[in-house]
DNA sequence: AACACATGCGCGAACTCCAGGCAAAGATCA
DNA sequence: TGATCTTTGCCTGGAGTTCGCGCATGTGTT
């Protein structure tokens, strides 16, 4: 063995002596601090490369060589620099999840439905809050293309050419926001609105009102174009309010203007605006359900225990989150999605409690 | 872009639809197109060494020079890789949270707190949710070491000597874990317990139950110890159950236990589980607030919408939050913490809401 | 038994991208 | 014209991966 030719030195970890070839003094620091590929190769005897393969690719490299690094990798908790690994594979081993507002309940599901996936798969997960402004969202992705090997788009705010565009450039999968451009995990949100219509006519409702979210936002537009085709046909006295932005807060504005409409049922955007609507009809002393009907949308936390308890459309909101890094690591995968999926779409349904009843006699 | 993206994409609809590449780059490293330094230099004309000074230390290139850099940079959307910057400079400009649970709304709170202060300061987050185990949090400690410049650890679960350990490695800051090895963000729980204890006396109350949280929480032990010394003096009778995992689900459980202790008050570990109780007195015909007064803790979302609306020891989450990062920084500042602070103690107030009343009539 | 060929293993160099030290070249001033 | 700045280029370091290649066996053939 070539350790005949190396002498001994001074070892600087915990004690350990190690072997050197009479080289040049490599410049190992020794701050106690994060040890290096190099620091293994030394105390090993082998090259880094061998250390490095011994690692990341254990069937290239003699068992018993692989074992003494292991062996000593594990002594000197030697963790591979992410950063480093990256520069040379261009990969980061992170995806980055884009959210409009962390403050909405609904994206805490999906934060940890992604959460949850990634880290099964060695992922990080980068969060990112865009304030509900596509630009910030653009400037993120650009800002992030080295830094993340993927996004995730919940709710993108983006419009079609800067979707296009992104998507031509990194690998991206979209939460609610259909896209031609990017593979989408889409809540079935038209089959929702037609249970909830369904279950409000049987309840004798005939005038219902749709309060309406952001609107830029992709889902509400689709939610109130198949509100508006579905109930064309029933005879039903419809109306629509909004857009309000989809907070609790907003629920009063949103609570008086679908009161003026005269509805005795409301189809509203969000359980965020829901729970904030429940809460103003109160103050104005209209019962819920009796005066007035009230049907949220995501099943949020909480929407099973304010009061009443809100009858809503109730989407795997979480599952949403992990189909979507699915998507993307079949994207980032080996097999560059040849067959990959486009489209998800997650099945939907009404969770009934007791937010909506049988609609008012009429005076 | 150059790619001719636009061709084959189908529209979506129910049911799957599939990709096929046809491009002749079939892997399509999204990356590929990516600008280095390198190509900035070449269309500028210039060493890479310079585009590197013109964007990061501007008055270290001639004007002209550096506009016509700054120019190409931004035409080609050039943007540094974080991961080699890092390399050299040892940086990562993340920082990692972790939390032993992301499904809980108090880390919401946090997250929330920790992701604007960062954002700010330039930073990305990494989230990790270290399933309420030591070890797993441990284990994360150790393996991105590299990934991220500093640690916050909410709630951590680390025994004192691992948490030394690791403070001594890294920087940290622990929220709601005192620890004499690392900076400290505490929200004043026992000024809380005392607070809410006041006003249940004052309401009547003198047969109050502590329902505590899970038995490796620092701050549920902090709370019991205040509750335990504070009550000693008055002439109270009281009682403690648990521990319960923090969770909606548990409270059904701990609603049980209270209602056995002939308690007429609770002071309950967190909101979570007093929601839970909440439930579950209501389905067992125990009125609240008139039976049995609920205190909660933390005043988390969905604390003032439940039924009642719960009273609770209220505190400036998302604040502590933006304290720990801001404690962080400094840590990772040039001046090394010489003069930082060690600890931060977040005021808190007792929010009266609905589930606390006067004490029921003794039969 | 000797030789040719095949295989396995590990080395070293090249590469990733950026920052920063040092030095050279050019510009300005005395 | 020499001295002092100012600008800019060259080169190296930093941590890891990848690839070509040589060395040392192992196998098969005559």
């Amino acid at each position: 063995m070539r350790q005949s030719f190396a002498k001994s030195c001074q070892g600087w970890c915990n004690g350990l002596t190690f072997e050197r070839l009479t080289m040049a003094d490599a410049p190992t620091r020794h701050t106690g601090t994060a040890p290096t590929i190099r620091d293994v190769a030394a105390l090993a005897g082998v090259a880094t490369s061998t250390v490095s393969r011994a690692l990341s690719n254990p069937d290239r490299v003699n068992r018993v060589t692989r074992e003494r690094i292991e062996k000593i990798a594990a002594e000197l908790n030697y963790v591979p620099s992410s950063q480093a690994r990256g520069l040379s594979s261009g990969r980061t081993n992170a995806i980055a999840l884009l959210v409009p507002d962390v403050t909405n309940p609904f994206y805490f599901d999906i934060i940890r439905g992604t959460q949850n996936q990634l880290k099964a798969a060695g992922y990080t997960q980068l969060l990112v809050d865009t304030e509900e402004s596509a630009e910030m969202e653009a400037d993120t992705l650009r800002k992030m293309q080295r830094t993340a090997d993927g996004f995730i788009l919940a709710a993108s705010r983006l419009s079609d050419a800067t979707l296009a565009e992104a998507a031509a450039n990194q690998a991206i999968v979209t939460i609610n926001r259909s896209s031609s451009y990017a593979p989408t995990v889409m809540i079935d949100t038209p089959g929702a609105v037609i249970q909830a219509l369904e279950h409000l006519t049987s309840l004798g409702h005939s005038r219902i009102c749709y309060v309406g979210g952001p609107s830029s936002s992709w889902s509400n537009a689709k939610r109130w174009k198949t509100f508006d085709d579905e109930t064309r046909d029933r005879g039903l006295t419809t109306s629509r309010v909004g857009p309000f932005a989809p907070k609790m807060t907003s629920g009063a504005a949103a609570a008086d203007a679908a009161v003026r409409t005269g509805a005795t049922a409301c189809i509203v955007f969000n359980d965020l605006l829901a729970i904030g609507m429940l809460q103003r009809l109160r103050e104005r002393g209209i019962r819920v359900p009796e005066d007035m009907s009230i049907v949220g949308c995501d099943d949020i936390f909480g929407a099973d225990f304010c009061n009443p308890p809100l009858t809503t459309m109730a989407s795997p909101i979480e599952q949403a989150g992990r189909v979507a890094v699915s998507m993307l690591l079949a994207q980032l995968g080996p097999l560059r999605s040849a067959s990959s999926r486009r489209l998800a779409v997650m099945p939907t349904h009404l969770t009934v409690r007791g937010s909506t009843g049988s609609a008012p006699q009429q005076g």
